[in-house]
RNA sequence: CGGGACGUAGCUCAGCAUGGUAGAGCACAGCGUUCGGGACGCUGGGGCCGCUGGUUCAAGUCCAGUCGUCCCGACCA
């Protein structure tokens, strides 16, 4: 390809929508470019980019026996229905209808499209198990859409999805899935982690998330060093920690906390530490309001919440119910004479006296001790953080940033049994398929390696998915030797299967460099007067700083050289 | 959804408090000088000042509405 012919349209100045890293230079490097909040086209070197990944999951998942199919963006109201998403999914779920009046939606995933598509044609245990999946455009109507393809509403992903006929296939075929994605994730040359999650709207057994590692991404993974345990915040587990106390109650006291409702205001008036509070959180649930006691300092995980204790929904309370509940305000809210169903985190097991609010406004209680009220039990309800004990092994778990591009999900026959999506087994007899679904978000993988590879001058990307894999340079392109070793390093690079750019363009040298940097091609060749004096040219990585000049006759096979060494890797 | 800000050239932004011929740098075109890390000079093209309405002799500037974009928050006890 040559520079001057391509449509790349570099920036130099920083564009003022973008805050994070990849998004700053995507726009300016000509990857993508804004349609509309959350939209973006993606331009040639971008494309190029998204291609090799793509390319690399087609692959894998090829590899693992799965067929790629194609299914429609624009999906009809009664599967949804079907499904009960179309009540469940709130407003993510862009929906409309078409001119006779029949609703539709816009994909934001296809479970009920494939889950009707393998009812209708499956049949027997014999065509079990199949593993389908697509590359499609899906649209989400996010809240916040942010940081340019990382969180858009309209975004390219890879989804894939198993039918198996038991719960052993099911594994098998997740078990595929996580060592595809472990191939694909590692191929493109990123640093990344697999870590438990919850399984969200979607529904299911259990999930494992992809998560690149990044400074900037927008998760949390709770990880132990000692014994390999990962998860996603929203999951992460807490060993119990402390001896638990043997104290007896009776002796608390009623105090005067004026105006006192933080966490922090309150300890610093009572002049103890934030973990001798204790909160009482009151949550609006589907078996009604309860309430949930965790240390002050700490946070209650909604997530683990629901999923400990079996809620179909828990939600923070409103003013009025906390009101209805605990008789005091909002900020005061104490387990001591509460009639509802209370939960304790495990830390409360350890606690003495501790201060928790009286229900009443202005008052808090000291001195509590944990038989002063009747809990239904002590579990592990708060949100994980560095330093906390491992649930595995007794170790300290410590904290990472990650970006979420895959997730692998085991659904078992939620989507089955709901849309009747069943086989007929050696028996005879109906069964519903055991389902599995397979995310990759292809877009934000693009993104998520230029978050984790990138520098002052520009992207930094890995061979695997750069848009070319080697730039010539010649530096004056009306210095006819330059322009004819130039133009046959290009041929011959071409010859051999390499993704090259020539960049033809008569401009500066240091236009040319800067592009070159800024648009993160791994391997450069530099060809100049100056060198070509000695009879040699420059050939430069992208993260090294200072070429090395060889011999013009020798170049091709240097270049070969780094090339191969590159896709070896 | 709540809060904040911003919409002026392709990009970054000035002009607006005090209404009176639409600006700079970068980018773009031509010419010349340059040429191994985003050159310099001269010349030139490019604007429904987001949109609609209002006030006024006169609106980029004042007022109202609207649309768009970005940021922050949406776990507080």
């Amino acid at each position: 390809m040559l520079f001057s012919r391509m449509f790349i349209p570099t920036m130099k100045e920083d564009p003022k929508e973008a805050e994070v890293v990849s998004h700053r230079l995507m726009l300016r490097a000509g990857f993508i470019k804004k349609l509309s909040s959350g939209i973006y086209t993606w331009l040639p070197l971008g494309l190029r980019c998204l291609r090799k990944v793509e390319r690399i999951v087609r692959e894998e998942m090829d590899g693992k026996a799965a067929q790629e199919i194609l299914m429609p963006s624009v999906q009809p109201k009664e599967l949804w229905v079907e499904s009960g998403r179309w009540d469940l999914y709130g407003k993510e779920l862009l929906r409309f209808r078409d001119r006779n009046d029949r609703e539709l939606c816009l994909a934001p995933t296809h479970e009920e499209v494939i889950t009707d598509l393998v009812r209708k044609e499956v049949r027997s245990y014999r065509e079990l198990p199949l593993i389908l999946y697509q590359i499609q455009t899906k649209f989400r109507d996010e809240i916040r859409p942010r940081f340019g393809v990382m969180r858009s509403r309209e975004f390219i992903m890879k989804d894939a999805y198993s039918f198996d006929t038991d719960e052993q296939g099911a594994e098998k075929s997740y078990m595929a899935m996580f060592d595809a994605y472990t191939n694909i994730f590692g191929r493109c040359g990123l640093r990344f982690r697999a870590v438990e999650a919850d399984t969200g709207e979607i529904g299911g057994k259990f999930s494992h998330e992809f998560m690149v590692l990044a400074d900037t991404g927008e998760d949390v993974i709770i990880s132990c060093e000692e014994c390999g345990y990962a998860a996603n915040l929203e999951r992460a587990e807490v060993g119990r920690a402390g001896a638990p106390s043997d104290k007896t109650g009776g002796s608390y006291s009623r105090v005067r906390t004026p105006g006192k409702k933080r966490v922090e205001e309150v300890a610093a008036f009572l002049n103890v530490a934030p973990h001798d509070l204790v909160k009482t959180l009151i949550f609006t649930t589907d078996r009604g309001t309860v309430g949930v006691l965790v240390a002050g300092d700490r946070e209650v995980n909604p997530v683990k919440l629901k999923n400990m204790l079996a809620f179909k929904f828990v939600e923070l309370a409103d003013e009025a119910a906390i009101e209805q509940a605990t008789g005091g305000p909002l900020g005061f809210s104490g387990p001591i004479g509460l009639d509802i169903p209370l939960y304790a985190d495990n830390d409360l097991l350890s606690m003495s006296a501790f201060v928790v609010g009286g229900n009443e406004r202005d008052v808090h209680v000291v001195g509590v001790e944990r038989d002063d009220f009747k809990v239904e039990g002590h579990y592990d309800l708060k949100v994980a953080r560095a330093g906390d004990v491992c649930p595995r092994c007794g170790g300290r778990l410590t904290a990472t940033r990650g970006i979420e591009v895959g997730h692998i999900f085991k659904l078992g026959t939620k989507y089955s049994e709901a849309m009747n999506a069943v086989f007929l087994d050696p028996e005879g007899k109906d069964r519903p398929m055991v389902m599995g679904c397979y995310g990759i978000g292809v877009g934000r993988t693009v993104a998520a390696a230029i978050e984790q590879n990138h520098d002052e001058n520009g992207m930094a990307l890995p061979f695997a998915i750069a848009p070319f894999e080697v730039e010539v340079l010649p530096v004056n392109t009306s210095h006819a030797e330059s322009m004819e070793i130039a133009g046959s390093l290009y041929r011959a690079l071409l010859a051999h299967g390499v993704d090259t750019i020539l960049d033809d363009r008569d401009e500066r040298p240091g236009v040319k460099f800067k592009d070159c940097d800024l648009i993160g091609i791994p391997l450069r060749v530099t060809i100049g007067e100056r060198g070509l004096k000695e009879g040699k040219v420059d050939i430069k990585t992208r993260n090294d700083k200072e070429p090395v000049r060889v011999p013009k006759e020798e170049v091709l096979e240097r270049v070969m050289e780094h090339v191969n060494a590159a896709k070896s890797r």
